[in-house]
DNA sequence: GCGACAG
DNA sequence: ATCTTGTCGC
């Protein structure tokens, strides 16, 4: 498999990354409701690593967001191109998921990925800065709370409790099982949180993590394996 | 200043 | 993220 390349111009060290968001994150649009829950497509974006070889595959799965079954898949591999900084995950992960989504035949819909949007130190995560890059909807569905305090939602599927900074509520957490620690919701372009909660619970009948993420989770590993072997 | 911190 | 087998439970 061809090994993708990085752009050009993608930042190297945390300061160029510090002022490509500071660039960006005027760009977010927030005010969208984005697409009606429970129909069109919906895709799926994650990556997995390999520091040994440096390599990052990443995958991107559509789903018929009413059957939750696979439509399409895609993969790409690339270069490590950042390292792991909190708050600076978009730039070791965007490069290849870009690739990725870009060798898709149709169209991705909503995209759902593993992280942060709104609910970011800067207010701008990897889903908005995906979502500012491919002018996508975009919404961010992550399974720790980062630097996020929250208190416990109630224990049914569906509850949820707000994720506070500044005084806004930039993401929840949100119970999509019962008894089941939540997942930590957020919008990240083009999507309001209500209608990314929607989404989310919509995405995750059966499991914690939406089906989005379990299917590009599984088939990025794979990607990585046949990279390696 | 120190520690914590999505993946 | 990743290192890693079996095992308990529905």
């Amino acid at each position: 498999m061809r090994i993708i390349d990085k752009p050009a111009d993608w930042p190297a060290d945390e300061a160029a990354a510090l002022a490509v968001q500071d660039e960006l994150r005027g760009q977010v649009v927030l005010d969208e409701p984005g697409p009606p829950p429970g129909t069109g497509l919906v895709t799926g974006v994650d990556v997995a690593y390999d520091d040994e070889r440096d390599l990052v595959a990443a995958a991107a799965v559509v789903l018929d967001a009413r059957t939750l079954t696979v439509v399409e898949e895609a993969t790409a591999v690339g270069r490590v191109s950042f390292p792991y900084v909190p708050g600076l995950l978009a730039f070791r992960e965007i490069p290849t998921v870009l690739a990725a989504l870009g060798a898709l035949r149709g169209e991705p819909g909503l995209v759902v990925c593993d992280g942060y949007g709104r609910a970011h130190p800067r207010r701008f995560g990897l889903a908005s800065h995906l979502g500012v890059l491919t002018g996508l909807p975009v919404i961010g569905v992550a399974k720790n709370p980062f630097t996020f305090s929250y208190e416990r939602p109630a224990p049914g599927r569906g509850a949820s409790t707000p994720l506070v900074a500044d005084d806004e509520e930039v993401g929840r957490a949100l119970r999509t099982q019962e008894g089941v620690k939540p997942v930590f919701v957020s919008a990240g372009h083009r999507v309001t949180l209500d209608n990314a909660c929607v989404h989310t619970l919509h995405l995750a009948p059966r499991y914690r993590i939406p089906e989005t993420t379990r299917r590009a989770d599984s088939l990025c590993r794979r990607a990585l394996k046949e990279a390696t072997a």
